[in-house]
DNA sequence: TATTGTTATACTCTATAACTATA
DNA sequence: TATAGTTATAGAGTATAACAATA
């Protein structure tokens, strides 16, 4: 048997290849890719913005963001709109058919984090929260010093 | 603040991604990418392999794995040489760097795993432990009944 | 001058289908 | 007939560089 701890590791990234794999099923149901739902999360969850901060936020290139709302364009979940001051911008906004598909992708994460985690006990589940939040911000803080 | 069970799938998400992070610049230093990394830890962890069993063990198409394999023959990680008894079939075998870069990869992993868990009470992540592994049991049943 | 987004080009990963050699 | 792997083709995601319009 591994190390305590060579074990958590890989019991996160067991954990985390099942969730996404799961996402990926619920994507191919929409007829979505990966890299658009992000597109689409981020809008959802920081509101219009231009394809820039989008490069930004998503961390890729510009011209990236310009494939991904194209696609999402004639896909009918979003659109470009004219900045209203700065006329090399363009801002993507969710249609309604976006704003449902990001309702429901968050509708299915609620429901998956309950499927996995309804059945532990409170305080493990503060326990378990506690371990990872602390790890996460261990890991985060060292990869910012090198 | 969001419920606890929606707390912990997103900690493991957000673990999870910075640990891909990091696993992305290691493979970037050697000039590997990911789907090529895979193919080398498959390799490094069962033995030498045909193509075929290659793509049923990474869930990709035959013709994915000529691919990756072209190029890790061509990067000097692994030979393609004759089946034994097979001669449709090749054995795709590691060469003494690619054991190398699987060796430096398995001893990154364990590294990663003490600098992100080596400061948790033993305790405390063994109950970590066991709710990542009931989870992920309960996970993969519920994934096989639907 | 600097920034936003697009066109041009290229590479990787991925897939399916048709084909060759062998089982 | 069936299987292992390759050639042919295609599409998505990604990148950099050059360019046009605007700031």
């Amino acid at each position: 048997m591994a190390d305590l701890d060579v074990r958590a590791l890989d019991g996160i990234l067991a954990l985390s290849t099942l969730v996404t794999e799961d996402l990926e099923r619920f994507e191919q149901r929409h007829g979505l890719s990966t890299a658009r739902v992000h597109l689409l999360w981020q809008l959802g969850t920081a509101g219009p913005a231009t394809q820039r901060s989008l490069a930004d936020a998503l961390r890729v290139s510009p011209r990236n963001v310009t494939g991904l709302v194209d696609a999402l364009v004639d896909s009918g979940h979003v659109t470009r709109e004219p900045h209203p001051t700065d006329r090399r911008a363009v801002v993507v906004t969710l249609t309604d058919a976006g704003r449902r598909f990001v309702a429901q992708l968050q509708k299915s994460h609620r429901n998956l984090a309950r499927t996995l985690f309804g059945a532990v006990p409170e305080p493990r589940l503060a326990a378990f929260v506690d371990v990872l939040d602390e790890t996460t911000r261990t890991f985060a803080r060292l990869m910012e010093e090198a």
